[in-house]
DNA sequence: GACCTAGATGAGAACGATTCTTAAATAAGA
DNA sequence: TCTTATTTAAGAATCGTTCTCATCTAGGTC
């Protein structure tokens, strides 16, 4: 009840209209723990939206992403990974498995523009750290 | 002739076998200034190779840059980019055109790999730096 | 130079993620 | 309750990429 509250109330303040699809998916986002894909939450909705198109979990977490609800998280090939924490952080990513992890930086990065982009403005950044996760670095033999 | 030259060879001492193709798409991502996309390459050398398949070119790519001969960049949604630049560096991406600056850090990143990840064993890492370009900016009327 | 074989190529099918299209359904203000 | 601008579902369409497989060829061997 709690939490559900939450998910419209977030919707609301955000100026977006509040539709089950939309709470279940902002909720849903809410409570997992990590980084869901469209298909993550598509699957799990299945239960409860089982006419629920995958349109709609497009449409809805663009519109999350847009009004600063969500962060849009595109590491490596696959697909993108939608993250409730929006605050600046970055990613360790497993290149074995694909896991995700969060970390911080403990200062902000220094870099110098190069000439043939004087003047770009810098809106965010993102760091992506690949490597071996410790699950898979314990698995291979070596 | 000399640039001609040095493809067969950066081929050659990867132990990759010399083809026509192979050679070209390596000569053209040394005369190019940028990343191409397989889309450049590919269309590039359509009046050279009329029957060259995109498969060719995404093999291609692929073991140059397995050899290290090449890097590849993906940043954001759309395709793969391609890089001469091997060193490490990092990149400035316009969110309305999707230019793409390469940029170097005043010095390496500080990281505090968070406990759930403890061990990762770290391979390189990234930075993409998400903006405005000067181009972009000035076409803006505000 | 001819021969052999692992490896490369070309053509298109297949695939996965994402976007688009359109008609029907609905949230939310009047 | 009525109205209208949004949202939804369903599937087609698109885009980048990989796969399949029959054919071809680079490059070592005789």
């Amino acid at each position: 009840m709690q939490a559900q509250k939450d998910a419209v109330q977030l919707l609301k303040h955000a100026g977006l209209r509040v539709t089950p699809q939309r709470e279940a998916i902002l909720q849903f986002l809410l409570d997992y723990d990590g980084h869901a894909t469209v298909d993550d939450i598509y699957t799990s909705l299945q239960d409860r939206f089982p006419s629920m198109s995958v349109s709609t979990v497009y449409n809805t977490v663009k519109q999350l992403s847009q009004v600063g609800l969500v962060k849009e998280i595109g590491v490596g090939d696959g697909a993108s990974r939608f993250d409730i924490n929006v605050e600046p952080h970055h990613h360790l990513v497993c290149t074995r498995c694909g896991a995700l992890f969060d970390f911080y930086l403990e200062e902000p990065i220094h870099l110098s523009v190069p000439p043939e982009a004087e003047g770009f403005e810098i809106e965010d950044y993102h760091v992506e750290v690949r490597g071996v996760c410790p699950r898979c670095k314990k698995q291979q033999v070596s």
